[in-house]
DNA sequence: GTTTACCATTGACTTAGGTTAAGATCGGTG
DNA sequence: CACCGATCTTAACCTAAGTCAATGGTAAAC
């Protein structure tokens, strides 16, 4: 049994944040996930597929990007503990426009997009459960919609070290200026000057 | 009965395109819809409040802002024919920061909180709507947010002429600029150098 | 008809981020 | 150790958006 290879442990604590459920659920949705590992630098997913998976990120971190006028933009990141996935492309089967690479050597548990329908149709916990992460999802996306709107790339790098604290201490910068919308040379000005002021 | 003013076919229609119910559900449904009268310039919700209810737009066309540093900064619109609501709050029963305004006499169907938890677990196709109608949400939130991230305010200018041409036809100007995230002047600027560089 | 309020535009000036190019730092590798 | 690549920093210059102030246009209010 290929399963039991896998470590439910993380994914079970998180989904217990969402809804409650049963042995009997919980075995058969255990059964149609698959463990997939990726080397560092690898890719979960790349642009021009269609997202067939949400992937649970067992182990490592990723971040999500798009490529624009041959440049990469950082989108997003994910990691261990979370779920990480293209949901707009996912839902509207539609080719994403977005690559998943692994920054460090990672495992991640997929869920492919029929097993899901199956799910819900099978299983009204799960619907609940897409409904539940479809909204969790919502607001992560409306939060950072907001800071892109209402902050200035300063106030952006600052929200992030207050938010995400865990960005900023395992991410390179050059992803981090990409992720704030703007160039690794401005981030570095920016950090510049908060030390400087700092200092006075 | 009040419902007998009440004019359902819009939503009915709008739905429709969501999911298949059948009659009695659909009576159900309706019994629940409160009808609201907002006049120009009036307000659905204001900050500081929970967003307890989605509305359906019967009527008219609405702004969603913010209110940062004491200005006003325009987050969204939505017109006839479309739900409206600030799904985050909506969702978490925490105060919104936002103020929905109607920019000409509106009217709008609403469904509380309670009554749309009912119906989930009265209905699996209401569950099924909830999960939908979140996900068609944060498809809209997701695009957005790319625009943000990848587009400068002219190429943001140019993609809502093209997406959302009603945007500009209705919506005063110095509301579309604080949508983009720009200032009145910078707006008026970007279209002088459109018009300009369309002359030669 | 005049006044008022609001909105869009324009000009002058400031400022922060983009661009380009050049160093600096660090870790890994032959 | 020397070399290499990747990353971060710094500097000089350019550009577009912010800010402030003034002007013009239009529609509602008096």
């Amino acid at each position: 049994m290929e399963n039991e290879e896998i470590d439910v442990e993380q994914i079970k604590e998180y989904i217990s944040r969402f809804v409650c459920y049963n042995d009997q659920e919980l075995t058969a949705f255990f059964k149609i996930l698959r463990k997939t590992v990726i080397p560092k630098g690898g890719y979960l997913m790349q642009a021009g597929q269609v997202c067939d998976h949400v992937a649970f990120i067992n182990k490592g971190h990723f971040r999500a990007f798009y490529v624009i006028d041959n440049k990469e933009v950082t989108y997003n990141f994910s990691f261990q503990g979370n779920f990480f996935t293209d949901y707009p492309s996912f839902l509207t089967r539609q080719p994403s426009n977005e690559t998943h690479q692994a920054l460090e050597d990672a495992e991640v548990l997929t869920l492919s997009y029929n097993d899901m329908q199956q799910c819900y149709v099978n299983t009204p916990a799960w619907e609940r459960f897409g409904r539940l992460i479809g909204e969790f999802i919502l607001i992560g996306i409306a939060e950072r919609n907001r800071s892109m709107l209402f902050m200035s790339p300063e106030e952006r790098y600052l929200n992030l070290m207050k938010t995400r604290p865990k960005v900023i201490a395992t991410i390179p910068q050059h992803h981090i200026a990409s992720y704030l919308g703007i160039q690794p040379e401005s981030l570095s000005r920016i950090r510049r000057r908060l030390a400087d002021s700092k200092k006075k």
